[in-house]
DNA sequence: GTATCTGCAAATCTTTTGCTCATCA
DNA sequence: TGATGAGCAAAAGATTTGCAGATAC
């Protein structure tokens, strides 16, 4: 099955295209870029990011405009909001369940997907507290990379 | 066993006093108020949340106090950080390891524990991405509450 | 007595909003 | 052409910081 990241360029422009056709928004370029932006970007930009990173292609495009973009297609079901250790908003194009790894060091969030949680029966504290509609698992630690710096400067913790 | 939360001012005053000594840190009232609210606070407050609560009984504590001491007591492993879907910081008195119910409509987070869960293998993924150090589950729902106001109203979701 | 802490005010940082002109359908 | 969107500037909200006087040890 191909998922959303997979998607070349061209196939972006018809699914945006046909997103907004079903909304009724108009298809900007501005849109279309930070949507192509975010979707083949495998970490969990912030508006910031998604705005550095289009800033060389498209000189005038404002952060304010990134924002109003981002919340749109959140509104829309492209998007999800997340909140890292940094408390800075970050942005998931990830549709399918999915969990995360978010490093302390360098701050970048990884997708997992884990079967055997899945196929866990919930808590009854979950079924006493009341109606569970989406359940995500946060993993903390340092990624590989991270590792590897701190062991070169050897700093172990 | 007792856990933090069932302790009894007295008992805080002690935990507080030990912590500050081996701290090197100086014992205020302001941060021995703060401390027990908190600890004994079943859901997880701002620091806003914490300042409200503390100024009836002490009139001229400051916002900007609370915010040093709660990062403070976390830098000190007392207390947890934690961003909710409201992109505010809560503060998590709560050591034992656990995870969280975030009802989207009140933003009230409780804290479940799962045997089931703790006993899984870690993935594959977590294994092969780094060294992970803390895991937590959030369920994000409707608490019974809430649940109950929907459904008076006649508007179930 | 002295280093640390509090309270005040102001700064900082992220995110949102009002407005005007431009642009897409 | 007429509503919607972009860019600008400024506001809003949360959190942090510099400083002067107060306080714990």
């Amino acid at each position: 099955m191909k998922t959303r990241r997979d998607r070349n360029r061209s196939e972006v422009v018809q699914w945006f295209r046909a997103l907004c056709r079903r909304a009724g928004l108009r298809t900007t370029p501005q849109r279309l870029e930070i949507l192509q932006s975010i979707v083949r970007c495998s970490s969990h930009p912030t508006a910031e990011d998604v705005h550095q990173a289009l800033r060389a292609r498209m000189p005038t495009l404002s952060l304010d405009t990134v924002y109003r973009a981002l919340a749109l297609f959140e509104r829309h079901g492209v998007l999800a909001r997340l909140w890292g250790p940094d408390g800075r908003c970050h942005f998931d194009p990830n549709q399918e369940p999915h969990h995360h790894l978010v490093c302390r060091d360098c701050g970048r969030i990884e997708d997992f997907t884990w079967a055997a949680f899945e196929a866990l029966r919930p808590p009854s504290a979950a079924r006493r507290w009341g109606r569970v509609s989406r359940v995500r698992i946060e993993m903390t630690g340092l990624c590989a990379q991270c590792l590897e710096k701190r062991g070169t400067r050897a700093r172990r913790r």
